[in-house]
DNA sequence: CTCAGCCTGGAT
DNA sequence: ATCCAGGCTGAG
């Protein structure tokens, strides 16, 4: 990429994406805990950093201003650097021609985005049509629907009153359309409030996200309900692996 | 479709 | 020591 300028910056489900001049594609995914950190030109960080891109001879662990975790900087001619860093390396790159983006195996499958244009009652009605797997694991399924992960399917399912178990395809229209209204306004608040910080995630200059204070099901296992009258418990189970909290009385 | 596996670290 | 973690993929 040296001596490639990025022309754009944008997004496809969670996949963050760079075109550069020359007709391809930086595409980066955080995974769990991948993390892109921007110091601008001139701070003290990114001096640090620069020491060491210039002094590849020496042990990460010994480098002033690099964590263990650092796996690729990344210095702009003015003096700027980004940095990336991934604890747990389940996070990837790749250069792809901007125009093959498309077929690439990273977007191939990739169902629609749920924010732009605001997902549809119709869009998720067809998506879901027929399919046996529980509406939990659907949502979970880039291909039903591009960008949702474990946090905003356990928040949407809870805000729409559906029970994580239920088959997919055998949820009346009325009650998809409504999940689909819930899954775009839960999006829409947890970007509004910076995102979710349960951990490690911190916005490209270090800042929390804070829509964790407002879950209403993920992780509150054992708690009281959070739905104005409701008087059930919230429970967690595993589907697919992973963790699902729903409330055992509102969502059915 | 479900699940193990990919990694490391934090909490219990 | 054991379990858990925001994701994805290949194998069964």
């Amino acid at each position: 990429m040296t001596g490639r300028r990025v022309e754009r910056l944008r997004r496809r489900a969670k996949y963050l994406l760079a075109d550069l001049d020359g007709g391809e594609t930086w595409i980066a995914h955080l995974g769990m805990s991948g993390r892109f950190t921007v110091y601008p030109p001139g701070s003290n960080a990114g001096a640090m950093l620069g020491e060491f891109v210039h002094d590849a001879g020496l042990d990460p662990a010994a480098a002033p201003g690099l964590d263990r975790h650092d796996h690729v900087l990344i210095e702009a001619d003015d003096g700027g650097r980004v940095v990336f860093n991934d604890h747990r390396r389940f996070g990837y790159m790749d250069l792809v021609a901007t125009d093959a983006l498309d077929a690439s195996r990273f977007f191939r499958d990739l169902g629609p985005e749920p924010l732009a244009p605001p997902l549809s009652a119709d869009a998720l009605i067809d998506a879901l049509a027929g399919k046996a797997a529980p509406v939990k694991a659907a949502l979970l399924d880039q291909r039903v629907v591009a960008g949702l992960g474990n946090i905003y399917v356990c928040e949407a399912l809870h805000r729409a009153g559906i029970h994580p178990r239920r088959a997919a395809g055998s949820l009346s229209k009325d009650r998809v359309a409504r999940l689909a209204a819930e899954i775009v306004a839960t999006l829409q608040e947890a970007v509004e409030a910076g995102g979710s910080t349960l951990r490690d995630f911190a916005g490209a200059s270090g800042e929390f996200g804070y829509f964790q204070h407002r879950f209403k099901a993920y992780g509150r296992e054992g708690e009281a309900c959070a739905r104005p009258g409701c008087r059930g418990r919230v429970a967690r189970i595993v589907q697919s692996g992973r963790s699902t909290f729903y409330c055992v009385r509102c969502q059915r």
